[in-house]
DNA sequence: TTGGAAAGTCAACAACGCTGACGTAAACTT
DNA sequence: AAGTTTACGTCAGCGTTGTTGACTTTCCAA
């Protein structure tokens, strides 16, 4: 693991890719990306008082309306008085409506408001113009690469819920 | 930007990879990938008293030996305040040695000690295990797809600092 | 009817960003 | 030689966002 080489011996393929170095610059390419990836939205949010977390937060009700908060907990990954506090301002705001459960009242269904979901137009739409001209210059074989490599890097369940998304978004 | 499609019209190019679902789904699958990256090592820095920003300290130092601490500064991002925290919990528990420029007295250069390489050498094995099988299982192709949207998705001065270190390392 | 899940709240805390201000030493620039 | 800039460290204070722990209310289901 520490001998410079990704595995040690296999049958003929060419697993140079596979090598400490090539995972290493791996690893710093998606940390560099990454910080690309947050950097339009983020300089919008600075303006209002929110931040990366009511981002995410409006991405996934917007994406998953009627979602209910423990539902929107398990996609964000983070703990339900985290969460709350996000959410306590965004419907204070009038950017979330939280509605009680028809069937189950105990539950709170999530829906963007009208400015809701104006935010969260403004905020996709500043991180796809970034990704679409990557996208578009990596080309599509490079881009099918990107997502396959992104999917089997996720934990099971992240990846589980990642698809569920994709289905639902068609 | 709002209607559901990445481009207007083109010369006869499949751009359906550039359609805002699509670019949306890629946002996700960042997302969730993300979070899988980083939490092999995450988990092994809460025992310890440190964090992620620890864990960044230092792989740029182990990956750029004898690096000053305003060079370190534009590879991470952060300002000095901020930074300094970090490096100077990682001074007092011997982990990094800070060493008095030779030529320029005002420069600190910035090395792992031995125990500084060991904790590095656990932290990025614990990475790379996540990352290797997702490279392994998604194959040269999809890696280098992978890659070239990463690079692309830089912004230009951290593609600039990602493609330095890359010579050094070989 | 009682146990427990779901949701919300309060309090306290930690990591890690930020700004602003200040100090020191070294290195440049004029 | 004097003045300015650069590199670094540090103090103080603040904001976002994560955490635990404890507690209440609501309400479904056994």
């Amino acid at each position: 693991m520490a001998d410079g080489r990704g595995t040690s011996s296999h049958s003929g393929e060419n697993l140079l890719f596979l090598t400490d170095e090539q995972l290493r610059q791996a690893i710093e390419a998606m940390f560099f990306a990454y910080r690309g990836f947050t950097a339009d939205p983020d300089r919008i949010l600075v303006d209002m008082a929110y931040g990366r977390a009511h981002h995410r937060a409006i991405h996934f009700i917007n994406r998953a309306p009627g979602t209910t908060v423990n539902n929107l907990l398990g996609l964000l990954g983070v703990t339900k008085q985290s969460l709350n506090r996000v959410l306590r301002t965004l419907i204070a705001d009038g950017l979330v409506q939280s509605q009680v459960g028809k069937s189950d009242k105990r539950e709170r269904h999530l829906h963007l408001t009208e400015a809701g979901r104006a935010l969260e137009q403004t905020l996709s739409d500043a991180q796809r113009v970034r990704m679409r001209s990557a996208f578009r210059e990596a080309g599509p074989e490079a881009v099918a690469g990107f997502r396959t490599v992104l999917e089997t890097m996720m934990d099971p369940e992240m990846r589980h819920s990642y698809m569920r998304l994709k289905e639902n978004g068609g």
